[in-house]
DNA sequence: AGAATATACGGAGGCATCCTCCGTTTTCAA
DNA sequence: TTGAAAACGGAGGATGCCTCCGTATATTCT
């Protein structure tokens, strides 16, 4: 057994990892996938170092803001299951994310880019509560017998955010985007 | 008005747009839209000047290669226009774009990020043959009144990619895909 | 065939970004 | 207060992007 005796993090580092995600967040948002760290670091106050020593690879960096982004989605989904229909719990909350993404479709395009199975592992604990979250209304679909078997809250999410992702972004964005949802949800009926 | 009084185009010109577009088929399928194009060049065997006058920018470059691909689709969905019925007819399309894509996912990734509203122009002619493809398939089944009013072929070319596109690569990729295209498929019932 | 010219070629060069490495600085705890 | 652990910053080497232009070659004309 190895003794887990530790320092308290340091003070400086914590202010500068919360400098980097405010950063970040910013910057990618704009950016998109592809934009510079270096302006990252730039934009946080610190010397490109610092971020690399906290998000040693541009998809880390990326996986920790988008984490904040997924406690929001979990809420969301937690006051749908006890307030609505399944099948219409499902579709509000699709919804819902369509509007979080319309105003952030550069960090969308980033996450696409950079889900690997291995970053997934690494988010566990805060992306299984949002599935926990979906698959609770998708359990209760199914209980009702309103929602048909072999939908995984996975295949919900990765629907999402890819309609999400390919659609062109535009005046009709939004709109579009819901209709293709829609049609998905319909599908689910049993 | 212009008198259009032009050379036959260089042999030499010609030759190198076609290595260029066989290495871009090569380099940009595995490393996705990020990989390098000095790669293509050194590849194809060019310099990378030449490459750069054949296709100004990565995008371009990116719908060569890729419009291709597009030719064999038209093909398939001509001819399942005419063996199927209209919504299994579709289901197989989507397959058998499916296949295509396990091959060539870098290339999707790629396109994925470079489908600007631009750039669908300039390639109307043809993606619009696609399009129109699909528009038969679809059409069939609206008159037979097996499929519902309000979808495109541009909504089902969209998410086809979208759904390819987003799922991790992986021993379940293909089954996954195809169950969710199916789920959406289902969906288009009327 | 040979000359003239339009066309295409290659790669050097300037700039940006990536990421690592390590000397310096700051924080924490004893 | 002081020394070690932790964190900082940014220089630097590698790579990629794209432009520019001197050189080379294909085509056309005579």
């Amino acid at each position: 057994m190895a003794e887990v005796r530790k320092r308290k993090p340091r003070a400086d580092a914590q202010k500068n990892r919360e400098l980097l995600l405010e950063a970040a967040k910013e910057i990618l948002g704009r950016g998109g996938p592809n934009a510079s760290l270096e302006a990252v670091a730039r934009r946080a106050g610190v010397g490109i170092g610092t971020l690399y020593r906290h998000f040693p690879t541009r998809e880390e960096l990326f996986m920790a803001v988008f984490s904040r982004e997924l406690d929001q989605l979990i809420v969301t989904a937690e006051d749908l299951v006890e307030r609505d229909a399944p099948l219409e719990a499902i579709r509000s909350w699709l919804h819902a994310n369509v509007d979080l993404v319309e105003t952030k479709r550069g960090m969308l395009g980033a996450m696409s880019l950079v889900m690997t199975e291995d970053l997934k592992q690494g988010y566990t604990e805060r992306s299984s509560l949002v599935l926990a979250a979906v698959d609770r209304l998708l359990d209760k679909g199914r209980n009702v017998g309103e929602i048909r078997e072999g939908v995984s809250a996975e295949d919900l999410m990765q629907t999402l955010y890819a309609v999400c992702y390919a659609r062109q972004p535009g005046p009709d964005w939004r709109e579009n985007v819901l209709r293709i949802l829609d049609i998905f949800v319909d599908g689910l009926k049993k």
